[in-house]
DNA sequence: CTGCTATCGTTTAGACCTAAACGTACGTCA
DNA sequence: TGACGTACGTTTAGGTCTAAACGATAGCAG
């Protein structure tokens, strides 16, 4: 932070550095830096990707650190408000959850362990013809997505405040092209997201 | 997938939903269905949070598994790319490392002891008036993010390519104002990130 | 020189996730 | 109706991260 310019991510640009590269950025000196030290290194994705990680980070610390206040965290807020969101009777099944959260089965089997043991949802017996486990938001687990939503989306909506409206709508909709087509080129699993919760590691 | 339209998140537009929210995309169901079962739920946050969220999530997925592919984990990368990039000698302090790689020195001590391990990164001694703690890249590490980097860059630019260049130059103009915005709300934490390596788990 | 304090790095405890191995229960096809 | 394949959920093993407790040391003040 103080003396980075000595050590590398902050170069003297090369004499090769491209001009739509700011040495000053600190993603752009990524780039600069991989240039000067590998010249020909394809950095051209490092300006979105990287960007996209370390505000998906700070925001994901963010969000957490505000459920942590609140004694929650985000891999169960996340579960609720799937459920929440679904209007009555909030229940949905454990392969629902799992498209809709993105996560794996397994998680999302864990995350319902802990929430039920808190007492916010409950595993129903599965339907006579089916094996689907559904899983239902109890009246406490209502009221915590009611008393924690509203902060939470208001913080975000916040954060991100700092862009006008209308670069909001322009970066929202490059975004939404942008996943429109990773979708189709990575083999496009469910999608959904609560709308709530960070990404896991991405793993 | 297949019936979620029954389920909630694509809702059937309310009376009084927003003109700017597309019930047919995935994030402004999300949104949408917010504003059904809880009319006022400040939800003008999702459209950019919730797609950044998610397309880290894709993109980070996706290295985890190209890296997988080659035996290599994306944690171990980010450290031998963040040594590598700053140039000869390819030392930096744990300190350095943890500013770098935007996680916590805890989490730098495991990486650098994992990484060590393999061989890929040695711990000098503390240079006799200090404590820091010097890691090196050694010849094996080094050849390992020379084996690396540029396809695991060349993939993502390719990642992002369904934008057009205007549309990629437009995208990494507005996460770079994002980005600064956000790191003088929420106090200011170093920087960086390899250019490689997905978000942790946000916190 | 003695003790305080700030700085560093490591270790530990607790969360959480993925991948994969497991049980089970359907449904189907002979 | 009996075996098989499949879908679903849970469990287990392994890995990573953060937060916080620790341990050790350098710089300073008295």
């Amino acid at each position: 932070m103080t003396d980075r310019a000595r050590t590398g991510d902050d170069p003297p640009p090369p004499a090769t550095a491209p001009a739509h590269l700011d040495p000053g950025d600190p993603v752009d000196a990524i780039a600069l830096a991989w240039l000067r030290e590998r010249p020909g290194t394809p950095v051209t994705g490092i300006g979105i990707v990287t960007r996209l990680w370390h505000a998906a980070k700070l925001l994901g610390e963010d969000r957490r650190r505000v459920l942590a206040a609140a004694g929650q965290d985000t891999a169960t807020l996340d579960l609720l408000s799937v459920l929440r969101r679904s209007g009555p009777p909030y229940r949905l099944t454990t392969r629902e959850l799992a498209e809709r959260t993105m996560v794996t089965p397994g998680a999302v089997s864990q995350r319902v362990a802990r929430a039920e043991q808190e007492g916010l949802v409950e595993r129903a017996a599965p339907a006579p013809g089916s094996r689907a486990v559904a899983v239902t938001l109890t009246d406490r687990g209502h009221e915590v997505v009611e008393s924690l939503v509203d902060r939470v989306l208001a913080r975000e909506a916040d954060l991100v405040s700092g862009l006008a409206p209308e670069q909001q709508r322009a970066l929202a909709e490059l975004l939404r092209v942008l996943l429109a087509d990773l979708h189709t080129r990575l083999g496009d699993r469910p999608i959904s997201q609560v709308g709530t919760e960070p990404p896991g590691r991405s793993g």
